[in-house]
DNA sequence: AATTGTGAACCTCTTCACAGCT
DNA sequence: AGCTGTGAAGAGGTTCACAATT
């Protein structure tokens, strides 16, 4: 009784475009079920149940369930998951069955910690190459990457397999690297400037804002009874 | 007209506990309008509708007017918002109208990053304090912050009138370093370690995870079929 | 004429509850 | 007996559309 989500592919007829869209929220989870199932296999652990996977993380167990199921089929009923092959699975869902290279743009203060950062390595994001505009910095190296002339990263990109660009510059650059991102052919880029940006369709933007994060937070201790 | 909520105040009676909830999504939209309307009240702009404000964001008119509905009547029918005026209801309602003592713990890669972001003290989070367990940390000062001892955490941060803490440790020290924190009476805590933490009642969590945002850029690009 | 403030409609995400396997 | 997979119900968030106001 497999079901799975259908691609909307060009050439389908008209019936079979079932367009199923994923929530980013369901896309959040499914990285920290992977990182939970990296922890129990690492610790020999060989099942794991909806429940106890649903503790991990801080969701109900029901969640767990339905977020899987938009992609198949992966426990047995009674006994719970296999957690060295759901691990592979959600790997697979998720697209980290493989290497990334990434681009840094920015090489200031969070650029060098992302430059200086293990843990991307570890999770298969390599940045590969990074940019700059100041000529202090241009073609010095750090942490063993490559610091270009920013405007080189239309040409370079495609010469390093560069698919998804990080954006560490002041908000007032972010626009216009973003652009030149877009003409070097990535797919994806993380945003760290505090500030929206325009981009064309497919190729995907995500921000990591500071701020907004501290001003939340400042937000929930001055209004306690307003969060949940 | 005006509509305001309502605290669950200890004493009020039943019948007046209209326990109202903003939701996150409002919370950090807010933290973007106060960043539009400060660009607009530097660029000397006096007025601004909700359909300029929300194009800056990238959402709908309605969704910045009802935001705003929820504190208050910002706006003048036919004219739009008082730019200056809102910025400082805005900050008001996110309670940054002061400032914040924060406290960082780790002074790792991404610890020195932080500390050396100058956004945090220009937005109102002054980082007083940092704390390592390293030590060939302890005792030595980065960027004017003295780093002291994990231990002292909870005797240190009252009397430094810290109320924010910020987790930039690995993940397997961060719950006992929360811990700490909470002896420290802090009221919110924004963590950076990629794991889900306990904290009692009353003790806001955040956090920041950095690999979550690329893996969810990873499936957006493997599946673009799957996502808006 | 322009724009807000807001109930109602709509849509999306989460939880419930239970049939179906192991 | 235990646990998954899932349709249906419920909760929550967003958009619509229009009366009210400048």
């Amino acid at each position: 009784m497999k079901k799975e989500l259908w691609r909307n592919l060009p050439g389908s007829k008209e019936s079979e475009q079932i367009q199923m869209i994923i929530s980013d929220s369901t896309v959040r989870r499914l990285s920290q079920y992977y990182r939970t199932l990296s922890h129990l296999a690492e610790s020999q652990v060989e099942m794991v149940s909806s429940e106890l996977l649903s503790r991990h993380i801080g969701v109900t167990a029901a969640q767990v369930r339905k977020d899987l199921s938009y992609f198949g089929t992966f426990g047995r009923r009674g006994l719970g998951y296999r957690v060295r092959e759901l691990q592979k699975e959600v790997a697979n869902i998720l697209g980290i069955n493989r290497i990334w290279n990434v681009a840094l743009i920015g090489v200031g203060n969070i650029g060098r910690a992302l430059l200086d950062y293990d843990q991307f390595r570890i999770q298969g994001f390599h940045i590969v190459i990074a940019f700059d505009n100041d000529p202090q910095k241009i073609g010095k190296s750090f942490h063993g990457v490559e610091i270009l002339d920013v405007a080189t990263i239309p040409q370079v990109l495609p010469e390093k397999g560069v698919e998804i660009g990080i954006i560490a510059v002041p908000a007032r650059a972010a626009q216009s690297v973003l652009d030149l991102l877009v003409q070097g052919k990535v797919k994806g880029v993380l945003n760290f400037a505090p500030i929206n940006l325009n981009a064309p369709q497919g190729v995907f933007v995500r921000h990591q804002n500071l701020t907004i994060e501290l001003e939340a937070l400042s937000f929930s201790i001055t209004n306690p009874y307003w969060v949940k």
